[in-house]
DNA sequence: TTATAAAATAAACATCATGTTCAGGATTTT
DNA sequence: AAAATCCTGAACATGATGTTTATTTTATAA
């Protein structure tokens, strides 16, 4: 009969966001496996055993850290990609909306993107991106391809997936110096023109 | 005075091929962080301490493991793309040729690319295409590139090094039903001619 | 404001993986 | 066969993990 409390205590959101907070501060600074629950607690200013009243391990509380990120951006991609809008000039182009997602979220991403810690959380991203991918081959596009594709739009949305999460982590780790917009304008001309005209060739392979 | 002795004693050779394995096909069962030591030695039907003999830590051992494959696909690649051979309709795509190399080392590029353990491994591996990559759009493309490209040579080698890497991902992970040419002949069509092409659309974005 | 519930804490403890040392026994090399 | 090298098991020190408990601190709701 007892009701799930309204909200957290504000003592627990407050040890949780420390947690998360120390956590990937250390990652940055050591690396994942570098960094001990002890180094974690200590960063946040509380006691060790406070850790285990919270998380099971390092793994779920780094996995927790992450997958709020992967759910915001999931969220501001749906909402441009599938959302009917009246206007269809103020609908922002779905990839430039990621690209400023991972801008606005460089820290997390490099962690993400070089496999420190569990490599499910890229997995996830990477299907997420998938997804809106797919949808928008399948919808916004449909009108505009004539002919069937030469290859399954799923495949095309497949490599779409881990072409864009290659491409950001040049972006992010050689320090490429595009903004957010810019790099998504880059990437979509190498990604739907392709590299032969990118490179200019004559006569293609 | 003393000179180096002209190969390992065959005793050494044996337990490192024994840790190798091991190792391989643990990470394989349960993943790089699931691993201990005592686990490796035990599989490996060696004392544990005879580990230490041999590497430092962990991460050593996966390193040399890795770094033989990363080896093997820079010399098979690099005689490919750089070398002059009298007979050009010999030459094999270099592109097919990593594809190929990927195919006969499943499991191991399983590892690598999932980032279990370190990713210096996989940065490694995406370097060692990006050069190639560069080397193949600056020489053996040269004369089929008219105009000055569009965007910068060193930038789309990095690109397709990512690019390459996330498709050789979905390839594996996915299960993709395709041989190690067949793959290669995917990747260049969407890479080169690009996915607008592809899909057929009728306009561009 | 105060009583009550919930959360944080330090101390103590058991367990496990790591890495080192050492004296032996086993295998290779010369 | 002798010498050199390697493997081994036991013992040990260390450090991280995860749990329990009694106590103190803090938030919530009356």
């Amino acid at each position: 009969m007892n009701t799930v409390p309204a909200r957290l205590d504000r003592r627990v959101s407050r040890t949780r966001r420390q947690l998360r907070d120390a956590l990937m501060a250390l990652i940055l600074e050591r690396g994942y496996n570098m960094v001990t629950i002890e180094d974690i607690t200590d960063r946040a200013d509380l006691g060790r055993t406070t850790f285990y009243l919270h998380y099971r391990d390092k793994d779920e509380l780094l996995i927790e850290s992450l997958e709020a990120i992967a759910q915001d951006l999931k969220a501001q991609v749906e909402q441009q990609v599938s959302q009917q809008m009246e206007d269809r000039q103020l609908r922002l182009n779905p990839v430039a909306v990621a690209f400023r997602h991972v801008d606005e979220n460089r820290d997390l991403y490099q962690i993400i993107l070089k496999g420190e810690g569990s490599s499910k959380v890229a997995s996830r991203i990477r299907d997420i991106i998938e997804e809106a991918a797919l949808e928008f081959f399948t919808h916004p596009l449909r009108d505009r391809m004539v002919d069937p594709p030469q290859l399954p739009k799923t495949l095309v949305a497949g490599y779409f997936a881990s072409a864009m999460m290659g491409f950001v982590t040049l972006w992010l780790e050689k320090g490429l110096p595009y903004s957010g917009d810019e790099a998504a304008d880059v990437f979509m001309t190498l990604f739907f023109r392709g590299a032969a005209r990118v490179l200019n060739l004559t006569i293609e392979l």
